[in-house]
DNA sequence: GATCCACGGGAATACACGGATG
DNA sequence: CATCCGTGTATTCCCGTGGATC
């Protein structure tokens, strides 16, 4: 983190005319209001979930695709616009014998990537629909349960949980959904997963499933358009620019978004207001398509995303085993967290794949063999979000 | 004060290699 | 020659502590 960088950034955008005017909305980890080509999965999902409106409970849905496709971006969208839902468009109590639910329903988006046990699932669901904070320590999660039942009994209404991250190997065990039994009848949800619905381990619950398959270049093309509009300003993204992109990406939005990203900050730092050919071919270059989600790496604790910061920045050298990357890491974080904590956190990552553990090929004369870390997330993205935060 | 979770630290364990041992 | 052992390293896993809440 160099903050001469920083404060001669801010300087300069205050100055004159920058080309990116918002990192944020250019972030790949970033959703907008309404995705690009997705339109028809936005309508069936919403159809699936139609009956809610008339006080019936709709079956679980799940929806799946390969990473990149646009999951995510039609949930966070679709959950968006529910949620903001003007009253009188919502249900109407009609004459029937059926039973009814009498006030409106309510959405909650959870990222299941955040939820390894009863308690977290609990507590985000409570978060998600109380106003006022709920204790994230001291209380026990049979008391969260309990306050959860009570406010869906009482207020009468039907609840839809769309989990995100479900089964797609980088997310919680789906004995997650287990709870939802406990809470009401009147709860359903909506998994996003990466394996095909047969495969996960809910099969049997899940009522219906979408897929979504990657994007088409031509459709990703126009994504990146938009962003690219949407961030800067028109015309900064060229039409054959856009496509190179695409094509490298292979249908993957998440992929194609960073490397737009890195372009544009390259050409930013050259205080230009068009990408060049070369920003693309550079920026394609630095990127790996094996990379993660960096909406995984930007969602770590505080503390693993701070160490990841000072790894990125660290010289082969240093990171040539788990240990010397560690001391190299504490000594620029100065302390903070002890070389032991930090070996682990750089182990904890590696498992989760954010990481790599690549072991060194020649045994040197005694012990066991080193590991050298290698970062498998879009490194210059991670680290300029990091910085602007 | 009792209860609970998250965090960090460090103990315990696994592994690789060279050399000793039968 | 096969295998066992010691040493140094890498890796995993558990437990104490602190802060928060009822």
């Amino acid at each position: 983190m160099n903050l001469e960088d920083r404060i001669r950034r801010r300087q300069r955008r205050d100055a004159g005319p920058a080309l990116v005017r918002e990192y944020e909305t250019l972030s790949p980890a970033a959703h907008v209001e309404n995705p690009v080509g997705r339109g028809p999965t936005v309508e069936r999902v919403l159809n699936h979930f139609d009956p809610i409106f008339d006080g019936r409970t709709p079956s679980n849905l799940y929806l799946h695709g390969p990473p990149g496709a646009g999951k995510s971006a039609v949930v966070t969208a679709l959950w968006r616009k529910l949620d903001q839902l003007p009253m009188e468009t919502q249900p109407v109590i009609h004459t029937s014998t059926r039973v009814q639910r009498q006030s409106s329903p309510t959405f909650v988006y959870l990222d299941g990537r955040r939820i390894d046990s009863a308690f977290a699932f609990y507590h985000a669901l409570l978060s998600a629909v109380e106003s006022d904070a709920v204790p994230a320590s001291g209380v026990r999660t049979a008391t969260l349960r309990d306050r959860l039942q009570d406010r869906w009994r009482t207020a009468d209404s039907s609840v839809v949980v769309a989990v995100d991250h479900l089964d797609d190997g980088e997310g919680p065990p789906t004995a997650v959904l287990d709870h939802f039994e406990s809470l009401s009848e009147y709860v359903c949800w909506l998994g996003i997963g990466r394996a095909k619905p047969e495969a996960t381990a809910v099969a049997e619950r899940i009522g219906d499933a979408i897929r979504l398959d990657a994007y088409h270049h031509q459709q990703l093309g126009d994504i990146l358009s938009a962003r690219a509009s949407a961030a800067m300003s028109e015309r900064t993204l060229g039409h054959q620019q856009a496509r190179t992109i695409a094509e490298w990406a292979d249908g993957d939005a998440h992929h194609a978004l960073a490397a737009l990203f890195v372009a544009a900050d390259r050409a930013d730092s050259r205080e230009r207001t068009r990408l060049t050919d070369e920003d693309v071919r550079v920026a394609t270059e630095r990127l790996s398509t094996d990379a993660v989600s960096l909406a995984r790496v930007l969602t770590l604790p505080d503390n693993r995303q701070a160490v990841l910061r000072e790894l990125v920045d660290a010289d082969a050298t240093a990171r040539s085993s788990v240990a010397t990357a560690a001391e190299a890491v504490a000594a620029s974080l100065s302390g903070s967290l002890s070389e032991g904590s930090i070996k682990r956190f750089i182990y904890e990552m590696a498992e989760a794949g954010i990481l790599e553990r690549v072991e060194t090929a020649a045994g040197t004369d005694h012990g066991r063999r080193p590991s050298r870390v290698e970062a498998r997330f879009h490194v210059p993205v991670f680290r300029r979000l990091f910085d602007l935060r």
